[in-house]
Parts: structure tokens; sequence; C-alpha cells
DNA sequence: AGTTACGGAATGAACATTCATTCATTGCGT
DNA sequence: ACGCAATGAATGAATGTTCATTCCGTAACT
């Protein structure tokens, strides 16, 4: 073999219009919903002729599914990566906090992509598997913290998490559809209220509770 | 004029057309999403042909909002009807999480299509205008809870609706996407759960915390 | 008979996908 | 070094399909 061996981030001409097609899918998607998109429209977009696009995605349904993918791996890895969700506290609850923030903020269509409702529908096994990818680990982080007397058990992990996760979502919807306008404080007091419907009220625990202001 | 003006339920054999239509629309468009439906289908489902129903509604679109109304107008109904929202107390909270749960439950369909994103761009300003009809109670309900001591003042008003609203859809959605099974007892502990991120902690204050059972 | 409601085939527009062609790059014989 | 096939990427007009909407023959009612 001649050329040096790139083990992951392959980076030719190829790969690179495939993202370029991928986010330019995700900003049209994210404006204009799955349905409601026709692929020429990505396309330009993208700013590559259809029959390209199609050069690289068999078919809109495979372009949805590696959009989804894209955005799932891009949101797991700002949520997790180098954090240590085997030793929940609240310090680790807001940390999550500002990394979900910081995503929602700073990946606004991916964002709202994600908590589109249509895809579902389109999604293969392995998009599916995506998101176990995310949820296990923070299911895990919750048993942990109930075990360990942080969190409130009286709900089952996976409720708690549909809760925060919920209340998270409904949050920003609101401030996308124009309903509410957030500023810091507003997403620190959310933040607060949140880490009340879940932690453990009963008994006090050795948890600090962060810094005062 | 020779026949006796029905004031507001006529039920003549149009209108009861009309009303199969729309819960037929309903149905099918929870299943499938708005841009994800075709028409005949619709009529297939409510038992009537595409010119028919074409008679009825001017066009999807319109269709599309009378369905939005009616959904909306019977959330508002079932949430609101009778209740003292100027009065906010625990109990008020419970009972408003009950009327809620039982919408959820009996009406899914109309449930899941008012939380959709994809009718957004599909609204008239008749519907926008219902929407406020059920946020504006809310938030009213809100600012007097925290004026009278009952909830937490540090949230702007829309802020813990929206947080108390989107826990509430989160968990649903959960449910319906088959990440969770919710019995009663999960619910009334989703509810305290709510009531915690946006209830008052400072303070002790007189309102009665529900009976014990 | 006349009027109105109904249904579903017919219509045309919009769509996802394909394909014949153009264009750029590479490899090779000289 | 140069020209010249050959390869493969890129394109957007063309294709067949699906959709929203219309229209007209038929049925029901008055």
């Amino acid at each position: 073999m001649a050329s040096p061996a790139p083990v992951t981030p392959v980076d030719n001409k190829e790969t690179r219009k495939h993202e370029q097609i991928i986010r330019a899918a995700l900003r049209v998607f994210a404006e204009h919903g799955l349905h409601g998109t026709p692929v020429p429209p990505i396309a330009a977009e993208a700013g590559v002729g259809v029959g390209t696009l199609y050069r690289y995605f068999d078919s809109k349904e495979t372009l949805i599914n590696a959009v989804f993918r894209d955005s799932k791996s891009r949101l797991k890895e700002r949520l997790l990566s180098d954090l240590d969700l085997l030793h929940p506290s609240r310090s680790l609850f807001d940390n999550l906090w500002a990394r979900l923030t910081a995503f929602a903020r700073e990946e606004p269509d991916a964002f709202h992509f994600l908590e589109m409702q249509d895809h579902h529908s389109y999604l293969d096994p392995e998009s599916r598997h995506q998101e176990q990818a995310l949820l296990i680990p923070l299911g895990m982080m919750v048993v942990i913290g109930q075990r360990t007397g942080l969190l409130n058990d009286i709900m089952k992990p996976d409720l708690a998490i549909a809760l925060f996760w919920g209340a998270f979502v409904g949050v920003f919807k609101a401030e996308r559809l124009g309903y509410l306008t957030l500023d810091d404080d507003d997403l620190k007091r959310a933040r607060d209220a949140c880490w009340l419907a879940i932690a453990n009220h009963n008994t006090p625990h050795d948890n600090n509770k962060g810094p005062q202001p």
C-alpha cells in the first residue's frame, strides 16, 4: 500500500461532499419538515445538482437516516464525552444541562430535527440503535443516582428521564415558537426547577450544592 | 324565517357528516402526519367519497385547521370548564393534571395531533387565536399562584408553563414511542415531581397538601 | 321534474428518481 | 513533457408516480 492509511477521519473530496449534503439537508429539513421538503431544494442548498445527491444517497429515506445519525451522534458526543456518568452529582447534572443548552443554542437545526416526530417512520434499525446509545447511559446514571440517594427513587428511571427531557424540550420549543424568550438566568431557573423534580428530598446527603453566587 | 333557529348545536345531517370527516381526518393525521397523509385515505376513513369531502372543506389546509380547532377546543373545554383558575391550589393543580391525563388517555389522537410540529405552517389566524385561548388562562393562574406564594415566582409564568407542559408531553411521548409504560402510580409520581418543579418551597403557606392515602 | 348530495374517475401539478450527456481528472504511450 | 483515451463525477431535463383538486354522471330527496 503506497498511501498512508488514515484510520477514521477520511477526508477526501467524496467524504466532504457527503457531509456537505447532510448539513444542507439538515438545514432544509429543520425548516420545512421531512415530508415538506422536496429533494431538489436540498441539492440546491448543498450547491450540487440533484443527480449528484443521488450519487451519494440511494434515496431520500437513506438521506434522512444519514442526517438523523449525524445529528444524533453529535448530540451524544457533546452530551457524554469525557463525562463520568457513573458518579452522579448535582454538579454533573448542571454540567449535563449546560451541554444540552449549548447544543440547543449552537446547533438549533440539529436539536429541532431530532425532536421532530415525523422521522420515526423513516428510521432504519441502525438509527434506532443510536437512540438507545444515548438513552442507556443516561438511564444508568439515573439508576446510580437513585441508589446513592442523590435522586428520588420513586420514579422509574425511564420516567425521570422522559420528564426531564420533555421539560427541556418544552422550554426550547416555546422559545422557537415565539411564546418565550430565554436569557441565561431563565435557563438556570429552569435547570434548578428540573433538579427539584428529580432530586431526592427525603434525607440529607453529602453532595455539594454548587457554588454560591 | 320559518325554521326554528337552533342556537349553537345544529344537528342536521350536514353537520354530522362535517364532524365525521373531522374525526376521520384526526385519526389518519395522527397516524401518518400532515404532509404524510393524502386526502383520499381521509375520505375513505370517513366513509365518503373524495368529492364529498371537498363539498365540506375547501382544501386540505382548511380541513387541517378545522381538525386543529376541533381538537384544541375539546382540550380547552376538558381542561378548563367549571374550573376556578383564579384560586390556584395544590388540589387545583392535581385536578388539572387529572384532566390532562384523561384527555391524553381518552383522546390520544387529538393529544398527539396537537403536539405535532408540522401544522404550525398551516394554521390560520383563527387557529392561532385558539392557542392563546388556552395559554392565557393558564398564564393567569400561574401569576396568581405566584402572587399568593403558592408557586415559586422565580420563573416567569410562561417559562413555568412551558416546563410543566413539556414534561407532561415528554412523558406521554415516551409512552407512545414505546420507551415506557405508564400505570396510574407512575402518573401520580410524575405529577408530584412536576409540582415540586414549580411550587414555592421558601415559606410555608396555608394550602392543603391533598388527602393522605 | 327539479334540485341537491354524492362518489370516484379524470386532471394537472408537484414530486422522487433516472439517465443521457457534459465535464474534469487520471493514466499511459510516445 | 505532451497528447489523448479512458474513467468516473456531475448535471438537470426527462420519466413515471403520487398527490390535491375538479367534474360529471348517478342517486336521493322534495
